[in-house]
DNA sequence: TTCAAAAACTGGTCAGACCAGTGCTCACCG
DNA sequence: CGGTGAGCACTGGTCTGACCAGTTTTTGAA
């Protein structure tokens, strides 16, 4: 057994064990080295796998603390794993869809058949803000409609994960939703499966609010597609390879 | 963002996108630090981070692998559960798997529609396994079957997330399969059920797996509230302290 | 007393060296 | 001819000492 993985093993299970309290500063590295009798590459592994594991997080000139051990916060939020998949890959523009697109839907499910009239009201004033206000001007608004429908379904986990995921979208190709609507016909559209989307959730229609949630997204992921083509941007095919990276691969 | 977590990202991105298969072999730490043209130390700490999370294996003397997540060539000693230690809130728990309902659906769906030759063969060895083997000791080839159809999706994103959604069920509760196969009956509907799912997953019937992995892990999540029901707290383990690894503690 | 410069931390990266397993090659010996 | 073992060329594992880059503390002059 490598030295470094014993050292890891050993600090993760003085953290693990309640030896070291989330939140609690870890000793620097040189200390580490100097206790430990190793050199400092190996604690720098050892952290590094610990890192990779959740265990710890770490802050240039600052140090290394034991992770907060609750989900809630670090695990799918904005420091996500998920986010560095980006790299400004379009690919994973489409990724991030495809799995939207069937969250959204059981989020409409859920919420047409769990919503309160608290919830019903949120929509409604959500809904009709988006509907009386210039549509140049509304990602906010379409924002807080889709929102309030995800809150109706009553599942944290579900509003957790699909902001998660809007955030990351939001981060990468903001102009793109500003740019879908001014298009006049697709507004059109896209105003249409609002009102849709809001009538079946409103009137607890559940299956009938996933398909018209699901096919929003879908037509939003389309018209993206649509515009990365158009901007000469070709998008890669679902399963091939990202040639870029060849050179990562070992020779055969 | 530092660079060793940049080239981690790097690669792990391209393994789960399927660029690198299962038990193939990765660059030596020294070609790949001549071709990123970093040092040595970044691509040693960068791999050091995969191989906490378990993405890669490394073997003194041989090389670096991409971890067959599957069973088979990973005889080496078992991990023992990890935490597991938290009493959860059962609530929770059950949204959870009301989001992994659908998500487990959609993998399996994108599986049925692309998976490669390499995919359809890494599956059938997981289901192979999983049928072979003593049924009270399967947690981790259950796992493994899951995630070769969730891999050959071909999402990163949807392998990431429903990865998150799993190590916080982890934290909740132990693998619900553990708890649940000794029931013999239950044993039965949940063998058949993963029968259903492989043959329509190879098959290459999208829709049909869909139907039948959302219905496994519904029937799972019922399962486990009848569970509930009846008085069973799950798992918890003994915490216990390691003066040994007092001196690993930063002073106050 | 105030506050900005400097020093003293922290982690991040680099270079080159050497040790330790693994596996291939090829000349030597039976 | 057929081993077979020593050597060599790989692989990862560790060490050293230097320097860069953020953060916090100390310090000294205005």
């Amino acid at each position: 057994m490598a030295i470094s993985q014993e050292i890891s093993y050993r600090l993760e299970r003085l953290i693990l064990d309640g030896g070291l309290a989330p939140e609690q500063k870890i000793p620097s590295e040189r200390q580490l080295a100097t206790r430990l009798g190793v050199s400092r590459a190996v604690i720098r592994e050892a952290l590094h796998e610990l890192q990779g594991r959740g265990v710890i997080e770490t802050r240039h000139g600052k140090g290394s603390f034991v992770a907060s051990m609750v989900p809630g916060a670090s695990e799918l939020g904005e420091q996500s794993p998920l986010m560095h998949l980006f790299e400004g890959h379009p690919r994973t523009l489409f990724d991030l869809l495809e799995v939207r697109e069937q969250l959204e839907g059981q989020a409409a499910y859920l919420a047409a058949l769990r919503a309160t009239r608290l919830d019903r009201h949120r929509i409604t004033k959500a809904f009709r803000a988006l509907e009386d206000t210039d549509p140049l001007r509304n990602a906010r608004l379409d924002h807080g409609f889709h929102l309030a429908i995800v809150e109706a379904s009553h599942n944290p986990v579900l509003v957790h994960v699909l902001n998660s995921l809007k955030n990351m979208m939001l981060l990468t190709v903001q102009a793109s939703v500003a740019n879908l609507n001014p298009r006049e016909e697709m507004r059109k559209k896209i105003v249409r499966q609002h009102r849709q989307l809001y009538e079946a959730v409103i009137a607890g229609k559940p299956a009938n609010a996933q398909k018209v949630a699901m096919a929003h997204v879908r037509f939003v992921s389309e018209a993206m597609r649509d515009m990365e083509k158009d901007g000469g941007k070709l998008i890669r095919l679902p399963i091939e390879q990202d040639k870029a990276n060849d050179h990562l691969r070992a020779e055969a």
